[in-house]
DNA sequence: CGAGCCTATGTTATCGATGCCATGCGTAAC
DNA sequence: GTTACGCATGGCATCGATAACATAGGCTCG
């Protein structure tokens, strides 16, 4: 005897549902999004026969019929800056699942202005409603642009094409609080490990330690560049500690922080005795490793939340701004009084 | 006179292409997707017409008709272990874009069978072609099969439903290096802080210590339990460091090993002179806080991409290991002999 | 008590790409 | 010199949900 074929099943749609419920498949379709006009008693059965034939909105049929795909697009960049990635991911994620979007990520394996195109493309192919750019745009071109005017765009932090919001963290304000923190133990002059050039974070927060110097009317020494890695900050740290008379670094990020201490103690100067040393970020380790870092908190799953408000508001403001604040801990003293 | 009101202009369809290029719709399509059987300058044809027209083809329209997404769920837990999440995240977009794959991520806030089945469903209404859940399934719940039944799923490290590949990296085996590493320094017992016990990991690796000190004729002493974070690391350190005899722990990861560090500093025990600590990850951090951390390495953005391969490849195999290996660094060394 | 309106529901067209089948032409095979 | 087959292409139905419009009762108000 021949037995039928195990096939696989064909997901029940909308039409299934109405003819179990007894109503059309519009009214199911009304009463899966709670429109106002559906009797309650009707929306009970359409509910009903839901959950017994485990029918599941096809997706996209609902996008394509209804030109919008509740999806946000994520621009990420892959390499450094681990923690704030994740914070970051994580925040857009939760605000976007909270709004009834998903999210959709696209990962640019370097600061490159065709991988930027080709990661915007991506998103535009895959129809999202809005894009989050969650890494500095070095320069922006025609492409990003007509990309970036025809899907509303938040920029985090970076630098904006014509169409696209910025959100940001006061960068500027964040060297600032670090620099004076050093000025404020007294110390005479502030050395600045920066991050990479082409990051607005990097610049901004360079920005704010010359300006901060300057007020007080001390010249800056001249800036040392890392690429946010602690092994840059180990490079940088090792000709740090060639210079004698320094005693207070601002290191950009966490993690050159962490190289820039290691560099300085295999040379035997000790921190925070012989020299100071506050950053930004405040990872979740910055409170945990020797000695434990004063460092300007960066809130960056809060930024990821931010962004997506920001997206979403219909009438929301152009740009907006998440505060920094400093948390002291040990890697910042006075300096030795000689 | 009155102008043209701008209006949102209609993005560019198939037709509109076909038009252009004076073709049918249909020969569009399989220029656009190489399918073999068109001739060479009739593609030509078309694809000036797409730059022409700035043509992009509609994702949704396509899913819909093929019943193929390509897009890949992304499953993750929202706290703890930034480093490995976010390394995760790239290798699996990178390697999924590699094969033409979108990626849609599903956080979850906690261990929980609700919020892991939410995240299946929303995945499974987005369509995805399929799954990759990288925390681990505390207990599967009916519907949590029903769903990795019907889409193809790779668990990274995870237990395992039915229908799903398992990938993992050799925990038992970080756990026994780890371990057999101290008692070949020479130390006579190596205490241990575990991860939470939901997670798999957690548990392999506390089997892995066990059978190695079991191997050696040690008995094991009990375990303490962490949650990954370097705060709980810190509060089990706290813990150790009353306890006179400790000369060796094994903390079940890298973040955990800082805060226990931190605990025994502050108590007067030097890592490693008094004490020896190795861990497991080998987060980009280990090498550069103080003291440099011995680890069992985990290449996770290797696994994020592995399991990526899994997924995809029709007829592989039902279960892989991604290997571990310890880089030995300063917080480990020979107990001080009495 | 009839005009007008609000509520609950049904009907039909549509979104844009693809699967399947049909077609026409050139060429190799018998 | 048919038959048969491969290649390049077109036509049409279809995927599943939704927007826009249509309709049938019931209720309010002058």
């Amino acid at each position: 005897m021949t037995e039928a074929v195990a096939r696989s099943v064909r997901q029940p749609s909308m039409a299934d549902v109405a003819r179990t419920a007894g109503v059309s498949a519009q009214t199911v379709s009304r009463a899966l999004r709670d429109s106002p006009n559906v009797n309650p008693e009707t929306r009970r059965r359409v509910l009903d026969a839901v959950d017994q034939l485990g029918y599941r909105l096809n997706n996209a049929a609902r996008v394509l019929s209804s030109g919008r795909s509740f999806t946000i697009g994520l621009v990420l960049l892959q390499s450094g800056g681990y923690y704030s990635r994740s914070a970051v991911t994580a925040g857009v994620e939760a605000a976007a699942g909270h709004a009834g979007y998903a999210v959709n990520i696209a990962t640019i394996a370097g600061l490159d202005t065709g991988l930027m195109e080709r990661a915007l493309s991506k998103l535009a192919d895959q129809g999202v409603d809005g894009i989050i750019i969650a890494v500095p745009l070095i320069s922006v071109t025609q492409k990003m642009e007509d990309i970036t005017r025809d899907i509303p765009t938040v920029t985090l932090d970076g630098s904006r094409t014509a169409g696209a919001r910025v959100l940001g963290i006061d960068q500027l304000e964040a060297g600032r609080l670090a620099t004076q923190h050093l000025l404020d133990l007294g110390h005479r002059q502030v050395w600045h490990v920066s991050g990479p050039d082409e990051w607005i974070e990097a610049r901004q927060r360079l920005q704010g330690w010359r300006e901060c110097l300057a007020a007080a009317g001390i010249e800056a020494p001249p800036a040392l560049e890392g690429d946010w890695s602690p092994d840059s900050g180990y490079r940088q740290g090792q000709i740090i500690a060639m210079i004698p008379d320094v005693t207070a670094v601002f290191a950009a990020s966490d993690e050159m922080a962490f190289g820039i201490i290691r560099a300085l103690r295999e040379r035997g100067r000790s921190v925070p005795e012989d020299v100071s040393i506050v950053s930004v970020d405040d990872i979740a380790l910055a409170a945990y490793c020797s000695p434990p870092l004063t460092t300007v908190r960066q809130d960056f799953y809060r930024s990821g939340q931010a962004a997506v408000e920001l997206l979403l508001d219909p009438d929301g403001a152009n740009a907006s701004v998440v505060p920094a604040s400093l948390s002291v801990r040990s890697s910042t003293a006075a300096p030795r009084s000689h």
